[in-house]
RNA sequence: GUGGGUGUAGCUCAGGUGGUUAGAGCACCAGGUUGUGGCCCUGGGGGUCGCCGGUUCGAGUCCGGUCAUCCACCCCA
């Protein structure tokens, strides 16, 4: 028997959908477009958006060389694909801000486990062209709204990464701070030191976290810009109701995050706690090749939150059967004007009343309209609400 | 990539120390009730026991390998 890949998935539940119904509308509603980006591309575009260090990019990715040599990977994450379509339809030239929302499967090459799949779906949203803290707000406001929708509870954690202002100045703080521990440090730590240092700050290892408990914190160390838009965030957070942590730790695996980071999390789905994740990313439309155009965005994994949505088992629509086989073509013609206003199932099987009734009440249908003999002369239908 | 758990019916799982035709519950189908579902009763259909090899007179059971799956590390949505 063939079977799907190693970590990838039939998708057969309906909370799927209502999951993309919920977050699309909210979407929409916050005035984002639609894009879909190719599920190809480019390797290039990854390694210098996601970043070459970055375990994503080292070791995660679906990449193979083409039938014309072009070095090509399955996009692994969807911020990197909408930002080269941006440039390429040269909307950092217009200068306009442009807003977006997508969703689609990312692939990445990884042990599965809870939470965890090689292929998994996102839903994502990306706004260009605006600094402003209070799109920050905005974007985090949507992602809480498309949580509260779909009745899911979660923990906000936020975070500022710094600007190129004040990010450098930290990093060569830390880096003298990590190199006066750097024997007590775990070996990926120790070669974190000069790849990307920053990344030791939320190490797993619990020996890393006990030195770094005394490290220098970014948030300490900011800009006065950065500052002040930091306390713009949360109080502008506090505004909307919005609860939240701060996390000094929280740098995020992806190299293109500057300023604002955030991650939604949940205690009730196992080790993989990230159900969603995002924030500022003011470089990296420039470093792709871009007009400098500061962005934002956040996205959602969709499997991480299927176990934490509710499935409505309400009865809904019209079961439609036939008791002789004269009466099918009846229940057909009678059935295509309702459907124009509710969902109709026409069973293509003559049955019995009784398996009538009772495919009726598996199926969850609300209405049964059954036809024989007699209906077909009286030109009416067995009705029976369940 | 590393570690541990688990693979028997569509699903959830039983099958001491190897022994004849591999079981249960749920689900499915039919009948009891010739046109009234859910409850009940009766009957029925369904299995390469993950796969390959080894030990043995004999393997679902023991051994080796392999694959898959789950959980964790790691990583991250």
């Amino acid at each position: 028997m063939i079977k799907a890949l190693r970590g990838m998935k039939d998708i057969l539940d309906p909370k799927f959908l209502k999951i993309f119904d919920t977050a699309r509308d909210v979407a929409q509603n916050y005035g984002y477009d639609y894009i879909e980006t190719p599920v190809l591309e480019e390797t290039s575009l990854f390694k210098r958006s996601v970043g070459e260090s970055s375990d994503i990019v080292n070791k995660e990715m679906y990449q193979f060389i083409d039938k014309g040599g072009n070095d090509v990977c399955l996009r692994p994450e969807g911020t990197a694909g909408v930002v080269r379509s941006f440039i390429e339809h040269k909307f950092d030239r217009a200068g306009t801000p442009k807003r977006f929302w997508y969703f689609g499967p990312m692939f990445r090459y990884e042990r599965p486990q809870k939470g965890r799949f090689r292929e998994f779906h996102q839903f994502g949203v990306e706004s260009f062209g605006t600094k402003s803290i209070y799109e920050d707000i905005n974007i985090i406001s949507m992602a809480a709204d498309i949580f509260e929708r779909l009745g899911i509870e979660y923990t906000l954690k936020i975070n500022s990464l710094g600007c190129p202002e004040c990010m450098p100045k930290y990093k060569d703080k830390l880096v003298e701070f990590l190199n006066q521990h750097k024997e007590n440090l775990c070996e990926d730590c120790q070669r974190r030191i000069t790849q990307n240092p920053i990344r030791t700050l939320d190490c797993k290892n619990e020996n890393c976290q006990a030195i770094l408990k005394d490290a220098p914190k970014i948030t300490d160390n900011l800009c006065d810009s950065c500052e002040s838009d930091f306390e713009t965030l949360k109080k502008g957070l506090d505004n909307l109701g919005i609860k939240y942590e701060i996390d000094k730790n929280l740098v995020r695996g992806l190299d293109y995050y500057t300023k604002t980071t955030f991650e939604f999390v949940s205690n009730k789905i196992g080790a993989q706690s990230a159900i969603a994740g995002g924030g500022r990313y003011d470089r990296l439309v420039e470093f792709l090749g871009g007009k400098p155009t500061p962005g934002v965005g956040f996205a959602i994994g969709i499997e991480r939150i299927m176990d934490l949505v509710e499935t409505d088992t309400k009865r809904s629509g019209i079961y439609m059967g036939a008791l002789i086989e004269e009466a099918i073509p009846y229940i057909q013609k009678h059935a295509r004007g309702v459907r124009k206003e509710q969902k109709v199932f026409v069973e293509p099987n003559v049955k019995s009343l009784k398996a009538h009734l009772k495919a009726a009440d598996k199926g969850n249908y609300k209405t049964v309209l059954i036809a024989g003999e007699d209906e077909l002369k009286k030109g009416d239908f067995f009705i029976k609400e369940l």
